[in-house]
DNA sequence: CCTACCGATCGGTAGG
DNA sequence: CCTACCGATCGGTAGG
């Protein structure tokens, strides 16, 4: 029981980490297999299937950033600092999970309906959420009046970079580079 | 023989696009070919392999890079200016080359042995390039000292949303969008 | 530019 | 968890 439950992490991290380096078509079964010693048909006793592993990959962190923007929101922070703790959950995200960008941002695509519409759903939420924080800074004129829209995905693609620069050797560095690229961007946005 | 050049193109387009939208290893030479009225076969009339038209891809947009990079170093302009028209050769590539920022970012990691390499130098050269005009900026008081990676990076990703959001529809908001992700990355930068 | 076809590899199943 | 195997599809070639 406990075997089946580490054999099936390994088995969803391998993948998510092979998703990341080549790509959800290019990652094979068999690849995917060989990397937790398994051969392709065994990976069927721990997944139901290659798109499976993508789908909760991809809905399991749609999930962390809504949940992450909603206890943002929520909070009686000024605009200002909502934004900066949504870049903070999007740069530890990034440096924390090594799936989060390429799953949020590239991977998705590979879905298959209805499972694509549901995703594209709550990626919308996520960009409407997020959007008003920034329109509500505009209007409070904590940040400079720009198109939310270019502002939101500027920011989110920034930050796009950091799974597969990180180095795991160099953890010290990694806050100071977060610290670094909120600095950048909240320099660029700040009235 | 126009005929032949014109076919050719239009192969490179629809490869362009359909690596873009789906990417290198979605993209089947049967898709391709519908793409443009044609029987998988009659593409190799055409074009050497799948890989080929991948590779003159890559090359030619990091070779196009390249030469603004150069151009731009060799001018009198402040740091400021010259990143500045860096800054404004990533949004025109974005907005102009349909395959630009996702070939220079992405798939480029489908070449293989020994172009992969070839490629990853031309890209190092670039990014060498734009570093040393960012420390320059630095040690003349003109942008914000940090770690020059992570400004070069933050910039370039910064940048990548560009090409699947752009609606061809309303060309007229290219321009003021444009500007206007030039000016927060800018007031990101400056001292 | 097509039909016909190649060997290789794909995701996945049967059966033990 | 494996061997053996399935039909489908892959990139690409032969031959006309």
């Amino acid at each position: 029981m406990t075997t089946t439950q580490t054999k099936k992490q390994q088995i969803y991290e391998a993948a998510a980490r092979l998703f990341r380096d080549k790509g959800y078509s290019a990652t094979s079964m068999r690849h995917l297999a060989e990397a937790v010693a398994l051969k392709a048909s065994s990976l069927y006793n721990h997944i139901g299937s290659k798109e499976e592993l993508l789908r909760d990959i991809c809905f399991e962190n749609a999930h962390k950033y809504l949940s992450g923007l909603q206890a943002i929101a929520m909070t009686r922070d000024s605009n200002l600092d909502k934004i900066k703790s949504l870049i903070d959950l999007h740069l530890d995200m990034a440096t924390e999970d090594i799936t989060s960008v390429t799953a949020f941002n590239d991977e998705w695509r590979h879905l298959s309906e209805p499972w694509l519409s549901d995703f594209i759903q709550l990626r919308k939420d996520y960009e409407k959420g997020f959007l008003e924080i920034l329109e509500a800074g505009m209007n409070a004129g904590e940040i400079h009046r720009a198109d939310a829209h270019t502002l939101l995905y500027t920011i989110l693609s920034s930050i796009r970079w950091l799974y597969d620069w990180r180095k795991p050797e160099k953890p010290m560095d990694t806050e100071r580079i977060k610290q670094q690229i909120s600095n950048f961007l909240v320099r660029g946005l700040v009235n």
